[in-house]
RNA sequence: UGGCCCAUGGUGUAAUUGGUAACACAGCAGUUUUUGGUACUGUCAUUCAAGGUUCGAGUCCUUGUGGGCCAACCA
């Protein structure tokens, strides 16, 4: 109707966009968007961190505003210069662009000091001395520290004694001076500065007390301008003591809005799960392809577009998020059907002898490179009398009218080559099919078939003579079920699946000679399949990315 | 135990802010196909429960149920 006209599809938004659009209504920030990753750099990025990274890039983005990569670097204890440089290796392979946004949180410890300062004159912080048992205690019982209402001028003076080394590690801390009785527990005074004689990475040895994220972030944030402080769900409780903290001292505040965190069915994420993962031998080291790790996704062959497709599709929201392994394997799929070269490898062949195709003749037939994309062009492959197919494309048996591949009298046509038909097989003493013998017509070449003969399925193959060895490695899920740390008294490993790793020696095209790190192709009937880094010259090693859809042993295991 | 957060099909997200459930993934059934891939078509929920407000509730209120988070000198 007419009259019903509906603006073409109206964008929908999510929930951070939604507060960002009332920010814009009611003026809130008299500035553009601006967000920040804030990673601590103390491990590696997994599809977790990727989805964070994607939300507060993509929301800058949208609104025409900047995203900065700040290193969270407040604890001494466990940050490392390698994840600094893993860390932003992994953002800039998924596709962002902090440009010269790089900041550390260490390079504010001199201001944030001075914050802290100005907030004991206030009498809104002081020193403690009590252990963290005692304040523990004091905390769940509600009980203010007896040091609680130091004088001011005391006060000063030991923060700068902490500061200056005089104290170990331990013996007292800086505390925020708030409200012992209040229901969010982190308001009961929190633990703004502890001391820690160790070595920092950007900072050295220059400082002993380190601020603890509390105090730093928001300051931080605030001090770069940030208008939308993304973060995770568990820092809900954070933002009471955050907005504390900036109003205090009257400085500007930026808005930090929560969102879930992303699961992914299948796998698991905890940095110490997986590291007992590497620890155990389960896996070869955070870069193994069957790791949620951005360096495992990378070495497995997701291209970073169908990572970000993935993560955008799923959405955000503040429920949590348990997402289908087959939606990321999907936007895989996706991705690599558009970009991926076909070629033919065979991962478990059998040989079949063309028995009226000439001894010794080599043809090389013209094979399309990407059906989806013809720019791709074409390339040449070799065919000849001795062919190596697949295994499973071969039946002894009298198949039903659903087969289509290869048996006794049945057609079937070869890739890119000719049609031919089955006439025998030999077998071996175990009663294994050892060769398959077919015929050819000559007529049905590729391209130019005149023999009018209509056949049922294509194969893929590989000439014998030509083909290329290869160590391909078939990865599966890492966990048989989709929750492995679901479970009560279970440990996680349990679920481990034993098929997540197989290797095998397979054939390919001779065309893949010259492959380098990285490639990724299709090889045709099977899957994705790309070029590990310990692929060296004469000695190619292929991962398995995804495999190809599979309606048809779906529906056979079903049968 | 206390406080905070969440609740829409198998999974995830959306619903013009109170106007009659949409999209993606998965599944199932087909069509096309020199990849049992791709593409295309069809099919699959009355929104945790019970009350209430309203002409009208997935959207608001109350209670309950289920799940998550916090109580580190971690982030």
């Amino acid at each position: 109707m007419s009259h019903n006209i509906k603006e073409e599809d109206k964008e929908t938004l999510n929930f951070i966009e939604h507060i960002v659009e009332e920010h814009n209504k009611n003026g809130r920030f008299n500035q553009k968007v601006h967000t920040r990753f804030p990673p601590e750099p103390n491990g590696f990025l997994h599809i977790g961190h990727a989805k964070a990274i994607c939300v507060s890039f993509d929301l800058a983005q949208k609104y025409g505003g900047l995203t900065n990569l700040r290193f969270d670097d407040t604890n001494p204890s466990t940050e490392k210069i390698d994840f600094v440089e893993s860390i932003k290796k992994d953002i800039k392979w998924l596709g962002f662009d902090w440009e010269d946004r790089l900041y550390f949180t260490s390079d504010y410890f001199e201001q944030l000091y001075e914050y802290a300062v100005e907030l004991i004159k206030k009498g809104k912080a002081y020193v403690d001395f009590s252990s963290s048992e005692t304040m523990d205690e004091e905390k769940k019982k509600a009980i203010e520290s007896k040091y609680r209402n130091t004088l001011i001028e005391s006060n000063l003076l030991e923060f700068k004694k902490m500061k200056n080394g005089v104290y170990q590690d331990g013996t007292c801390s800086l505390r925020l001076k708030i409200d012992m009785q209040a229901d969010n527990w982190l308001m009961r005074d929190p633990v703004i500065y502890r001391i820690k004689h160790e070595t920092h990475h950007n900072t050295g040895d220059s400082w002993c007390i380190y601020p603890m994220y509390d105090w730093a972030h928001g300051l931080s944030d605030s001090i770069e301008k940030i208008t939308h402080s993304l973060c995770s769900l568990e820092f809900e409780v954070h933002r009471e003591l955050y907005d504390w903290c900036l109003i205090q001292l009257g400085v500007y505040r930026p808005q930090q809005i929560e969102f879930s965190r992303l699961n992914v069915t299948y796998t698991v994420t905890s940095k110490r799960k997986l590291k007992e993962l590497i620890d155990k031998g389960v896996v070869s080291g955070w870069d193994d392809p069957r790791m949620p790790t951005i360096s495992g996704m990378r070495r497995r062959g997701y291209p970073p577009e169908a990572i970000k497709s993935f993560i955008r599709r799923a959405g955000v929201s503040k429920r949590d998020q348990y997402i289908d392994l087959s939606s990321l394997e999907s936007s895989v799929r996706d991705e690599l059907n558009k970009t991926a070269s076909r070629v033919m490898g065979v991962l478990n062949p059998l040989k079949v002898i063309i028995t009226n195709y000439p001894e010794g003749k080599t043809e090389q037939l013209t094979i399309i490179n990407n059906p989806e994309d013809e720019t791709k062009g074409s390339r040449n492959v070799p065919f000849t009398r001795e062919i190596y197919i697949e295994k499973e494309d071969f039946t002894t048996e009298t198949p039903n009218k659903k087969w289509r591949r290869l048996a006794v009298d049945r057609n079937v046509r070869f890739k890119g080559a000719y049609i031919l038909t089955c006439t025998g097989f030999k077998t071996d003493v175990n009663n294994e099919v050892e060769e398959v013998y077919c015929t050819y017509y000559p007529e049905s070449k590729s391209g130019n078939d005149q023999s009018g003969i209509k056949p049922k399925g294509t194969l893929h193959w590989v000439s014998i003579e030509h083909a290329i060895p290869a160590k391909v490695n078939i990865y599966d899920r890492l966990f048989s079920d989709e929750n492995p740390t679901g479970h009560k008294d279970i440990d996680f490993k349990e679920f481990l699946n034993p098929q997540s790793l197989k290797t095998i020696s397979a054939f390919v095209e001779p065309g893949l000679a010259n492959v380098l790190t990285g490639d990724i192709f299709q090889f045709m009937r099977l899957g994705y399949f790309c070029v590990d880094p310990d692929s060296k010259n004469g000695k190619l090693i292929f991962n398995r990315t995804v495999a190809l859809k599979d309606s048809w042993s779906k529906k056979q295991k079903g049968k």
